[in-house]
Parts: C-alpha cells; sequence; structure tokens
DNA sequence: CGTTTTTATATCGCGCACGATTTATTATCG
DNA sequence: CGATAATAAATCGTGCGCGATATAAAAACG
C-alpha cells in the first residue's frame, strides 16, 4: 500500500494530464478558425442548439455565468454571436449565432477527425471509452451535488 | 453522420468535464490541507521524490516553468517548501520540503480513498480505466511533439 | 579565451474557472 | 398590492496554464 500516494496510480492525474494533452492537440486546428478550446464547445453547442440562454450553455457544459459571460462576450467580439436580452424575462440572455457563427462550422467539421488519428484508436474504442469517461463524470458529479 | 459535431459524443468534452469533476470533489478536501489541486500534485510528486527541480517536476506534471514557478512560490509562501539555486548549477532551482511539508503527508493519505469512493468502482476497474485514459494522453503527446 | 549557443528559470499577457458578491428582474406570499 | 424571496447574469479576486520573451548561467565553439 506504499504506492497510495504515487501520482501515476492517480485516476485523477490521469484525467488531468490528458486533458491538457487533448487541449495541445487542439490547439493549432482551432487557432485556424479563432477558437480557443472552451470557446470551440460553447460553439458546437450552439450549431447544435442555437438561442441558448447562458445558464442553459452552463448547464451543457458544466461551466458557471462566471467564466461564460466574459467568455461569450470575446466570442461576441469576434463576430460570431450575438447576446440579447430576452424580452419576456429581462433576467435571461439569450446566445445566437451570426451568420459567420453559422458558416464556422463548415470549417470545423474536420476536427473531431483530426482528434481521432491523432488518439490512434479507432471509432468503436474511442466511443466505449468516452463512455466510461462519461460514467465517471456522470458518479463525481453525483457525490457531490 | 450528422452527430459528428455533437457535444456528447466529443471524446474531448468527456474528458474535459470529467477533469472539472475531479477538481469539484478533490477541493473540499484539499482545502483541509490549504492547497489547491496542481500545489497538492506538486507536493505528492514531492513526498515521491524530494529535491526535484523545477524542470524536473514540469516533466512529471506535464507543466511548464511559466505554470510552476508562481505555484511553487505560493508553497513557499504557504511554509510547505523551500526553493534553493542549486550550488553546481545556478540556472537549476530545486524544491524541498520543509518540515511541515513533510507532515502534510499524513493529512493527505487518505484523499485518495475519498476520491475512489466517489467514483463508485472499485480499486480493480479504477486502475485499468486509468490505465487506458494514460495511453489515450500518450498517444496525443506522441502526435504533437 | 572570448564569442556564440544552449539551457533553466522567471516574467508577462491573455483566457479560462470558480466562489463570493452584486445588480436587476421576476415570482411569491401575506 | 407591497414587501420579500428567488432567479439570471454580471462583476471581482485568485489561481492556474500556456506561448512568447527575458535573464542569467553554463556549454560549445573557433
Amino acid at each position: 500500500m506504499q504506492d497510495q500516494l504515487k501520482l501515476d496510480n492517480f485516476i485523477c492525474f490521469a484525467v488531468y494530464t490528458a486533458s491538457h494533452a487533448l487541449n495541445r492537440v487542439y490547439k493549432p486546428l482551432l487557432e485556424t478558425l479563432g477558437l480557443t478550446y472552451p470557446q470551440y464547445l460553447a460553439m458546437v453547442s450552439l450549431w447544435e442548439q442555437d438561442g441558448q440562454t447562458v445558464g442553459g450553455l452552463g448547464e451543457k457544459l458544466f461551466l458557471e455565468s462566471s467564466t461564460l459571460t466574459p467568455l461569450l462576450k470575446r466570442l461576441e467580439t469576434a463576430g460570431y454571436v450575438r447576446r440579447e436580452r430576452s424580452r419576456e424575462d429581462e433576467r435571461v440572455v439569450v446566445i445566437r449565432l451570426s451568420e459567420e457563427g453559422i458558416r464556422l462550422k463548415e470549417k470545423a467539421i474536420g476536427i473531431p477527425g483530426c482528434i481521432a488519428a491523432a488518439s490512434g484508436r479507432d471509432a468503436v474504442d474511442l466511443t466505449r471509452l468516452q463512455a466510461e469517461i462519461v460514467a465517471l463524470r456522470e458518479a463525481l458529479n453525483r457525490s457531490v451535488v
């Protein structure tokens, strides 16, 4: 049990460093789109469903408004989205893709394939691993609440 | 192939959100030690091997000096480590645990068990998943270089 | 042996990421 | 209806995390 406190045996360390490794693979690909990695995730979510609220995006991306508000302002400055207060409920801010934001999707379509290639795994294997990691995330989120 | 650009099918998104979920589980545990999560990882590495250089730590933790230098200064301010320039090579900074830093290990010993419990998996299963994620990280790191 | 190159760390600027708080709006309750 | 509570974003302060650059020391070279 000596190795209880060895870094290489930490699932957390594996996830932490894998996350950084993914970021490093993504960075050069996303630079061509003028996006950071979290900005890219927000765009992907908006391509799936346009007109989401800040809170709705936060729930999907597991991010707080304190993270999203400045991020979305940068996306607005970049010209990819518009931020509009809802008329029905003035507390809510709705995020809508601009024309340029919609067009960006075409340039982004190839990225997941690049990542899959870099991972050196086939699609089936990746899907299985991805499901396992999601299950881990869900178990952890349940334990906090 | 419509779902090529769906967030839930992204391995990167799974890892990204799992990493945040782990951080949320760790946070309250680490607060009792007065450490952040990256600081904790640095301490674990030092408990394994005291007297590492900034560069050596960076290689183990996959972090740059621009991240580590301020982090280690904060650990020094907290009284857990000392930063000393090597006499043989004045470019190198060696990090040594203080008495308090050494003692902290006892308080940290139970944390991995808490995380394992929160994950809801047995040790064997966690080890297997951890190895898979490490393999993913290594494949990604190879593809960048 | 002096110049150039390499190496190790530090500094700077930017963008997350979060907890705590603030502000504005809506909902609830007596 | 008016006071209170709840909700949605925004703001603020702190700590990563990295690329680019700076600084200083050591190594390599002619």
